[in-house]
DNA sequence: AAGCAACCTGAGTTCAGTTCAGTTTGACTG
DNA sequence: CAGTCAAACTGAACTGAACTCAGGTTGCTT
């Protein structure tokens, strides 16, 4: 599975590149991207605050990357997950089901993106960010059309009954990622309670 | 209907305290919270930057303020919309519909709202902020809870199968609220199109 | 061992949010 | 209608986190 990594092989060995990704995902995850300050992400990677600026252009550059990279993978584990399947509700289940595959690390990227989506409304000044933005934004939109592309496939197969598939894939789409802003690991639910849950609801909300 | 509103008539009739509200929804709503200066909502109101701290202790005790509020009118519509209703699907089909049944002003309220929903995670310093962040806090599980219970009531009377009312709950809640995070006036599906796939969708999720 | 690019640093700057030390306004009282 | 008081407001100063600058260090390459 080519996954989009934190961890980028191209670096150069010295580079501290991944770790200051690792740790900024660690401390925007947990406490979030306003409350946690740029310094402690140095001191966490054992640098300096100004040597993150030899990485990164600001600390809202390091969110958008964080951002990209997590939609990056989104959309490849879905097309991994559905490249095989030909009936379309086996093909919608998978797709759900990929969603909660994640791991600990992930689902922090995942409610970092949730939390900061806003973000990639607004133009950004500086040059790096703004195409970082760019490239997030464009991913949105590919993981929606993921979903809708999923959705026609099984309308015109006539699995599915026709709606509008668009908005039939934002509402589908937004409950899978209203998760992350509630989900932590140490609750009471397991992950794997919730994704059957969540699975038994877009089939019904989709093929019935 | 006894809405919370904005302008509060307790005011004494100089207080610009309204006004400020009113300002903050339309620029945090338009551009959001982080993105908006303090200032702006200032001048916008037409009074220098400091006579906003004789209503407000800080920028965010006035994001928290507008917060509380919309989740007190949010909870206070539920009731509204599902107290007459008897049979378990057309209460489930009343309250997704009330959800949408929203105004300009409304929406941006909503819009703020989901964008800063993870400030209400982490303690505030001040005392005023504290106050107003359980109180939102409080009121999440209180529309949790609206929706909780009407899942109960509806599988208990055998209207709907027996699920895990609250994960279900959350989901259901959740679909609801991302519509928020891309839906515009000017957009080109109008919201009553919104709200009854999203009403359909809520009632093959829960009862069927 | 020289060169050089990647990597790093301490000191200083910026700017939005906030505090301070009062001043103005206007309703109400005697 | 002068005096009082709280609500409403202000300009100047302060704060802290993000960021810039002007270099210094490291270690790989030739």
């Amino acid at each position: 599975m080519a996954r989009a990594r934190i961890v980028d092989p191209e670096e150069g060995p010295r580079s501290k590149r991944g770790a200051i990704l690792v740790a900024a995902v660690e401390r925007f995850g947990e406490d979030g991207y306003e409350n946690t300050k740029w310094s402690e992400v140095a001191d966490r990677v054992g640098i300096g605050q100004t040597a993150l600026y030899h990485y990164f252009e600001s600390k809202a550059h390091c969110l958008l990357t964080i951002m990209r990279l997590e939609l990056q993978r989104s959309h490849d584990q879905f097309v991994e997950a559905t490249k095989d399947e030909t009936e379309p509700v086996e093909e919608l289940r998978a797709a759900v089901r990929t969603a909660f595959a994640v791991t600990e690390q992930e689902i922090r990227q995942m409610r970092i993106l949730q939390a900061n989506m806003s973000l990639l409304a607004t133009p950004r000044k500086s040059k790096r960010e703004e195409t970082e933005r760019v490239a997030a934004r464009q991913l949105v939109q590919m993981v929606e059309r993921d979903w809708t592309n999923l959705l026609m496939r099984g309308m015109s197969k006539g699995a599915y009954p026709v709606r509008d598939a668009h908005t039939l894939g934002l509402a589908v789409l937004g409950m899978i990622v209203s998760v992350w802003r509630w989900y932590r690991p140490s609750g009471a639910i397991p992950l794997s309670e919730i994704s059957e849950m969540i699975e038994g609801c877009v089939v019904r909300m989709v093929a019935e």
